[in-house]
DNA sequence: CTGAAAGCGCTTACAG
DNA sequence: CTGAAAGCGCTTACAG
């Protein structure tokens, strides 16, 4: 492989000089620039990114250090790599894969490696154990997922308070005066997940303020069990006619738990539901709702750690992306009682 | 941060010393190798991995070059990528995602910043683009697929063709003289796609063996679309008693399906599938079957890469991943007619 | 067994 | 505008 050596010797120059234009400083002859692009391209030269990282101490990798969690939706996972190493590439970045069941430990190791310019973590939930080595070492990374407690640490994800408010609201709009909430298990709440804390607070805090009967349904996990939970729901004579949905398996099923009790929507059933965009393309979910944004959310993930590389004593900055309601006629208007 | 130097200096001994202690190289006295362990746990020092890969040339890094391709089931993706992941870091090594919709420039771009030292190919087709520049470069690497032309390079996959036959055989074994056989839209039989051409060119082969004739269904895209296709295949009249699917997307709308038409399991239908172990699980398919195995393909991988870095000229290799059947009670015996 | 020296392939002041 | 020199943080022969 040639080196920078090589074409400063092929195009009669320093290797400053070539360093000069690969960098595209100015203050190069134009002539002389001609002759090393034509060096460049003879030996084919590409320069040695790891040598460049050594000498500018920056290595133009970011870290994703991904939780490892079973229990979650992991579909989705995939989409939030794909468009973070986009987004990176964009940048001039690449991406660095960080798995380990010792989170906290695979940061610590990443940051002592000097592998990575900086860190993205995704989701994170309150008290989570990989904060502190971040902190500790004040290193430039972005949360993904919104902790009650960040530390100083950017963060950015959906805006999912404001997601609950568009969906109760719609349900509002058309009339509803009260509706099954079916929300995730009490686990995940427990656990910290902020999405679901924060979605289940602003639901029910703007269903309070409309005069919207909340009926909560914690649904359990695994699909036959979710679609037998949701079917015994659906079946209660007393049940509302709405349904709110925050629970991507949930989701997932509800269109058969409606089929196997005979319920068409919106006739017997107004659905609103807030899920991954991964989870609705797959099951092609005909609820109008408020899907996650995995291109917007990392689009802006990337953009905060490389500002915050850029400027790591900057103040720290938390960036919600605004849900969007997607329209799909699943919201009967329903006369005021 | 502190450096070698630090270190040595801390420990009053050379750098070199510090180093062969760092690679645990022997020679060293244990009194000296306290020291400088002591020195390390002081400073808290941890070598940086850049400056490594300049002086010795290995970067111990793997590149995995993902292929972006939105018709294929993308949710087992992430499985394999942290499986990876899980896999390098065991042996030491970090992986980068290499994402592009231009494959081939990435891996040409990945080559020549020497930023890894191998690559892991996913979902190689026939004809993948992204092979010509792996061996014109001549570059350690191993396909995840596999593809009738290697070039040489070494690969890796999941037994399609022996799973194929598993299926068939548990059929046939049955009593089966006549089967469905589901399988994957033509188009990607045409893009060649190497696990959908192993598996059908194998059921076909052993289907003859054994007497058991195969009408064959090619899926629509879309899961209404699938779920309905299935529905009328379910309900013709002289539609064979057994299905054998190879297809996704067909294995998880399958169960609804059955239950649209009214069909038991397996008093009306037998039935056994070959799908992604990703999916089984997501949507808990009950059918006997033959799952993709991605931590065995990708711990296979890792390990033929790092050989392959190891001695870069030792014959190309080819392996493939034996296929387990998984019983689930899905086929019943038929008398022979 | 330990240490001084050279080198990995770059970049970046700093003279000229 | 160009080039010689030092340095980034390691490793690896090679003397001693």
């Amino acid at each position: 492989m040639a080196t920078i050596g090589d074409v400063a010797r092929e195009a009669g120059v320093a290797r400053s000089t070539v360093s000069a234009v690969l960098n595209g400083r100015k203050l190069v002859l134009p002539d002389t620039r001609r002759r090393v692009d034509e060096a460049i391209a003879k030996l084919n030269y590409s320069v040695n990114a790891g040598a460049r990282a050594l000498a500018t101490s920056r290595t133009m990798t970011i870290g994703v250090v991904v939780r490892f969690h079973q229990a979650e939706f992991s579909p989705a996972l995939a989409t939030y790599l794909v468009a973070m190493s986009d987004a990176a590439s964009e940048r001039g970045y690449s991406v660095m894969l960080l798995t380990d069941v010792d989170g906290a430990g695979a940061v610590r190791r990443a940051i002592a490696g000097r592998r990575v310019d900086g860190l993205v973590l995704l989701s994170v939930v309150d008290e989570d154990p990989r904060l502190e080595p971040i902190t500790e070492a004040r290193f430039p990374a972005v949360l993904i997922g919104m902790p009650l407690e960040r530390h100083g640490i950017d963060a950015v994800d959906l805006d999912f308070g404001a997601g609950a408010r568009l969906l109760v609201d719609h349900l509002a709009d058309a009339g509803h005066r009260a509706a099954t909430f079916v929300r995730w298990p009490d686990e995940l709440y427990r656990a910290g997940s902020t999405y679901a804390i924060r979605f289940a607070d602003a639901a029910r805090e703007q269903a309070a303020a409309r005069g919207l009967d909340l009926v909560e349904v914690a649904c359990p996990v695994g699909p036959d069990q979710v679609r037998r939970a949701l079917g015994d729901e659906l079946r209660r004579p007393d049940a509302p006619q709405a349904v709110l949905v925050h629970n991507d398996a949930a989701a997932a099923m509800l269109p058969f738990a409606l089929r196997d009790v005979g319920f068409e929507v919106p006739a017997d059933r107004s659905v609103v539901s807030l899920h991954s965009a991964d989870l609705a393309h797959l099951y092609a979910l005909p609820f109008t709702s408020v899907e996650s944004e995995p291109e917007g959310v990392v689009r802006r993930a990337v953009e905060l750690l490389l500002d915050r590389i850029a400027d790591p004593a900057a103040d720290p900055v938390s960036r919600l992306v605004p849900p969007r309601l997607v329209h799909r006629d699943s919201v009967a208007f329903r006369r005021p009682t």
